[in-house]
DNA sequence: GCTTAGCACTCAACCTTGACGAGTGCTAAC
DNA sequence: GTTAGCACTCGTCAAGGTTGAGTGCTAAGC
């Protein structure tokens, strides 16, 4: 179904529409329209609603209900009649206190922020790591595990911290585990897994360990890189829960599996085109049929000039989304500066 | 209300109550269970049938509905009339796959716990970190921030890794730093933070900020010890959605909030007594209203003489204890044994 | 005295029915 | 082009009736 342009009329309809029917959930009539619209009387708008409802932007229940948007009707809303809400103060004042306390890693932020906008947008909150496109090492350390594996600690620029275990070729001491790490920390850190590829070999005492190490923490570091994409938190699972569109419980167990799974929603958002702001999937335009008559709000946080994560929300295809959108916008800016200042 | 001896019939008869109503999830009549005790008339287990409810064991949802076990019911069953089934080889080759692959962190292995544990039980898992009572260092680094902040990044027992920011009274140089580390590396391996505090004065050239570090690194180990208890995994929500006692959405919402709220699971797996095998608290036994109508069953893993966490499933009391249990058990075991190998 | 067949009784679940009303599409008049 | 009017559709709701599962009680049987 193509996109039609609408006269002046059918727009405000249409908007009033998605107006009453976000606010209410109730399948919205001419009548009740007639009332908000006085310019029009119920016929007209009737009439209206019928073109409205032939090209495809709302939808019938049954025969004698009112008309409800159809996901190219939010689409038409979303992309031409929408006047986005600013965040109220109310709101406001809920967030922030969330980004007072100052947390060291960004983990601790991130699972802050997903509490933060599940309270916010009142729907399910994602929120994936920041991605650095290879990300650069502050520092490291090797702790002697047994005489087979030492212990890998890596400090991430962002304060992420990651630990892995290396398998040792020969029995190796402690002291010499410190000199190792000491020797790759001068030269290792601020780079990312390719930079450190290009390393020139190493020449010294225990260059065929340090060799041998250094091989394993790329692998682990590219590891790493694939991972973050992968992660996701989530929050707010309850606000779904008194939706009346999600009393239906078949609905609810598909949603929530989902969500649970990860895996789809990782697909999801790496396939998103988040270089324009939020970016807003409504119903089936998802693509994944058990969130057909849910709506994704996604947008990136930054911090600093290369990092940038995405966070968003997943609620009903019925959503308030002139007040999301901006939400979202302004966790994510809560969120790019917390994390900024964790990098710093 | 008491719990009051049962003859051998009764014994038998609420047992078949409790079994068939977990397999069907409808109250049960005398004529079906007629059917399953051919011994006795469905007019002889009327009047036993009677006699039950009377004690307490039994509630009929009303006149002409058959029995449903009580919260007493169920505890009765549990203590002296469940034959615990053994760990069926399909589940357990659905298990044991989740803890062939080999995590560093404890954490991992928590979080593979939590899923593996959700799949067998089919409930919704809990799993909290191994507590050691005063965890123990077993290294520990300082990496400069700024001038006014060092990230503290420690090695704990179990290959814990925590970070943490600690002030700087003044701008110190990362080569100081790197020598402070490896001055506290050599005294406080392998203590925990109550011995930490005992340790004498230090000496030499950075005694004074030396020991303010170490004070805030003893403060922040304290918070680790604390911390410990809260942290509490949870996965398969799903698992209860499909379940019709949770048709219900207003029960459901409850009991989602609870599990995403963590705050009440804490207190009540830290009340729980797991001195002995697996605990089980059904319905209103927990005392939290929300959960009136679950049950928990929690056992103790562990990892080494001292190291032990919590790990168990909540599910609507209508759960099919004999095999519950012996679950929680299995999975338990391999938890232990694999922060166990995570430790050495 | 315990057990059991028989029976009257209860009550949730289910279906049917009809009234109601929200909402529509169409038509004819403005 | 707009709108009042009207016949029509169809979901919702409440009332009434039927069904059947299950009970408690009683009286006869072992």
């Amino acid at each position: 179904m193509q996109q039609v342009p609408l006269d002046q009329r059918k727009q405000q309809i249409l908007k009033a529409v998605v107006a009453d029917y976000t606010r209410t959930g109730v399948p919205v009539g001419s009548a009740s329209l007639a009332i908000h619209l006085a310019t029009w009387s119920s016929a007209t708008i009737r009439n209206e609603l019928a073109t409205l409802s032939e090209v495809g932007y709302l939808i019938q229940p049954h025969t004698s209900a009112g008309r409800v948007p159809s996901d190219l009707g939010y689409r038409y809303y979303v992309d031409f009649l929408m006047d986005e809400e600013d965040v109220p103060p109310a709101v406001r004042r809920q967030v922030d206190p969330f980004f007072t306390v100052m947390p060291t890693s960004i983990e601790e932020i991130l699972e802050i922020a997903a509490t933060a906008l599940a309270q916010a947008a009142d729907a399910v909150s994602l929120v994936t790591a920041p991605r650095a496109l290879g990300v650069r090492v502050k520092h490291l350390d090797l702790v002697k595990l047994n005489d087979a594996q030492a212990l890998l600690v890596l400090v991430l620029e962002g304060n992420l911290v990651r630990q892995h275990a290396l398998s040792l070729s020969a029995p190796t001491d402690q002291s010499v585990l410190s000199a190792i790490a000491s020797g790759l920390n001068a030269v290792v850190v601020g780079l990312n897994a390719p930079a450190m590829s290009r390393l020139p070999e190493s020449v010294g005492q225990h260059a065929a360990l340090e060799r041998d190490l250094l091989a394993q923490i790329i692998t682990f570091m590219t590891v790493c890189d694939a991972q973050q994409d992968t992660l996701i938190l989530h929050d707010g699972v309850r606000n779904l829960l008194h939706q009346p569109e999600f009393g239906d419980v078949e609905l609810l167990q598909q949603v929530i599996e989902v969500v649970e799974e990860e895996r789809m929603l990782a697909a999801l958002i790496s396939a998103a085109d988040l270089d324009h702001g939020v970016q807003i999937m409504i119903g089936r335009e998802s693509g994944v049929a058990e969130l057909s008559r849910c709506s994704l709000v996604l947008t990136t946080y930054r911090a600093g000039a290369e990092r940038r994560g995405t966070i968003g929300v997943l609620g009903s295809t019925r959503m308030a989304y002139a007040q999301v959108g901006p939400r979202v916008r302004y966790v994510a800016q809560r969120v790019g500066r917390a994390v900024g200042r964790a990098l710093s």
